[in-house]
DNA sequence: TTTCCTGCAAAAGCTTTGCACGCAG
DNA sequence: CTGCGTGCAAAGCTTTTGCAGGAAA
């Protein structure tokens, strides 16, 4: 129920769109497309549109809730952001994905770069593209 | 001159256009957008039409010439895939991009997540966001 | 000469905007 | 009540497709 705080506290309203996007994200097992999100969504909320999922993915992007991600064939994904800083394994063949935990050395990393570059480094992308079990299996 | 050898090598021909696009992305200090590189190759191929960048960007990609890379405001952007296996900080302000070199330990993580997740992993994507030094001291 | 490429025009998709009504607070 | 949020319709972009003429090998 944390979500719905943030949105409180920064003058927001929960209202049910919202709540079904975020259930469907919550239940995602990888990155989702705007499309995914709407048919998924109008299972709890029959009434869903297209623009309002579009427009509740912005608002969870801006307050940090939602990230994008990119996507084979497309980087049109939306994926929780969870707390953990988790990335993603895409599978070419059928898109499914599954999440890891982040390298510990990122952080070394992030210093490096930052000492070499004068960025200052706010957020990272990490994904790793191949193929899942399944599609390993069905080339032979 | 390598990628005229793979395009001949593999039965594509090597034409102005596409080499006006080759020529922009060696010389882009960051990802571009199709638009972008339209633009550019226009100033020394005149007849450069975007449906031209469109293919050639996907033919570069499907040898493995070229890859996408997800930019701040959109993910449309391409470059290089150089062999060094070099990655980007952009700049969420002004979408500036510098490239560094990857983390050594990525291959270490990489066996690990395959270990984990029975993916076999043939790339990644790895991209640092935050603010260049024009922009941190353009905030102030 | 034979295909592959190219640019144009148009179609197809995806994302954003404008507006009036409805609901959360 | 008040004003934010919603869905619809339509506009705006980006990307893909169909074609006939042109160029590389």
């Amino acid at each position: 129920m944390e979500w719905e705080c943030k949105l409180a506290e920064t003058g927001y309203r929960v209202t049910g769109p919202r709540r079904a996007v975020m259930e469907v994200l919550r239940q995602a097992e990888g990155p989702l497309s705007p499309c995914d999100i709407l048919e998924r969504g109008q299972q709890s909320h029959q009434s869903l549109g297209l623009v309002t999922v579009y427009r509740t993915l912005d608002l969870f992007a801006e307050l940090g809730l939602v990230r994008k991600a990119h996507v084979a064939g497309g980087c049109h994904g939306y994926m929780l952001s969870s707390p953990g800083h988790h990335h993603a394994v895409i599978c070419r063949e059928c898109a499914c994905a599954v999440e890891f935990r982040g390298d510990d050395n990122l952080p070394l990393l992030i210093e490096r770069v930052e000492a070499e570059t004068g960025f200052r480094i706010q957020g990272h992308l990490l994904q790793l593209f191949g193929l899942c079990q399944n599609c390993q299996n069905r080339e032979s």
